[in-house]
DNA sequence: TAAGCGACTATTGTATACAATTGCACGCCA
DNA sequence: TGGCGTGCAATTGTATACAATAGTCGCTTA
């Protein structure tokens, strides 16, 4: 049933957000969903016309999207969703093998004992979700979330988000490939045991080892085996 | 003469660049100058008559610098000048010292030869500034800014730069710290010559060791000596 | 006299009209 | 027939008009 899914993402104006905010999010989860595919063109009275907005909110979103990377405008020439080749892609999980690491680090000196009991929920949760990739890749984002806010350090928090976020512009999910969620699954033990033990340097090691693995799957899956 | 003061603040509208970036320039500027002091209100018609525009630019400027983390903007209620307390202030140079010491470690592998030559230049021309602590700053920037380079990582760049637009929020310098300059220069050469080495290990440990004497100035001349 | 309610004002959120720029298409000339 | 130039259409940049909201001041009433 296209239309009533087209009718859902449609969908009327909220009440309670401001219209920016509104075309923002409707933005973000458009490219994560491919629907927009990455150096294709938008442009803002499309948008506009398709949200039931005025050009300005989405011009507002348009920067927003901008400032985080997703979007690329060249003047008078608008909007295009960002493409990532392989440089840039190495780039990425160089940047997220330090950020998420030094946000385990962080975790393991810093964490609540609420947010340690949340990271071992997960694991439990994963173990019942079975070969479901949607699922797993859903539980593994609430896992890296747990993680980013028990480091409690609000910049490292925004720019670990920044990162998550062009992310999405490689929209498939690492856990399409087979096995991928066995293992994620042993390293993300691996990386709650220290930082429960409080092992900031196990933490560490093991996160940046387990991104080092992650990355290796998504060259696999976007490159192929090279 | 405020009169000509402020006719240089309002400078005529540049034909080459969007008003939007005009004033977001602008604004970085004055926040950076401490002509907005943190905490203040902020109006979008008061920017927008001051610099001749229109307010749809000022509210473009004002979105981005609220990503960047400088201003805060409540709904119906504007822009207010971001505060940072000492949490904050802590938080930032913990952020600091991972991502310098990253920037560091990465140079010391991928910078060129021409990278490498321009920090030692920066380093006889800092030998030359005797005690003037406005250009030791200035100086000190272009090296740390030639050094976020060299690590040829644009997501690494973009969140240092991010980090230290944050930093224009604390409007004195260091190096109006008696004998900062002298240590600063000392530090620097560690790092410089580290990454000549190519000893990524070494670059990075001294550039933390580097941003923590500077947090530790930081932190003094804030909040008095705790 | 104090507290609560209501209208007013200041300011931001949104929509739309207009200006500026660019890319493309068509036609002309060599 | 191909290359270059001019004009038009599409699209974004900017300005301004209008709507919505929140904070404030004053009035009324207990």
């Amino acid at each position: 049933m296209p239309k009533s899914a087209e009718a859902k993402n449609t969908k009327s104006l909220p009440t309670d957000t401001s219209r920016g905010d509104f075309v923002h999010g409707w933005l973000l989860g458009a490219i994560r969903d491919g629907q927009f595919q990455p150096g294709s063109r938008i442009r803002e009275a499309e948008v506009a016309l398709q949200l039931g907005v005025s050009r300005t909110p989405v011009r507002e979103a348009f920067r927003r999207l901008q400032a985080d990377g997703l979007l690329v405008l060249t003047p008078w020439r608008g909007a295009q969703v960002a493409e990532l080749n392989q440089t840039q892609v190495i780039e990425l999980y160089a940047m997220r093998r330090v950020l998420e690491g030094t946000a385990a680090a962080l975790a393991a000196e810093h964490a609540t004992p609420e947010e340690i009991d949340h990271l071992f929920k997960l694991l439990e949760k994963d173990k019942t979700a079975e070969d479901k990739s949607v699922r797993h890749a859903q539980i593994n984002r609430q896992f890296h979330q747990t993680l980013y806010g028990a480091a409690h350090n609000r910049y490292l928090l925004k720019a670990l988000n920044a990162l998550t976020d062009s992310l999405a512009l490689l929209k498939s999910t690492t856990y399409e490939v087979p096995g991928r969620a066995l293992v994620a699954r042993d390293e993300h033990v691996l990386i709650a045991n220290a930082i429960k033990k409080r092992d900031s340097a196990a933490a560490e090691k093991t996160t940046r080892a387990h991104i080092e693995t992650a990355e290796r799957a998504r060259i696999k899956l976007l490159f192929g085996d090279s």
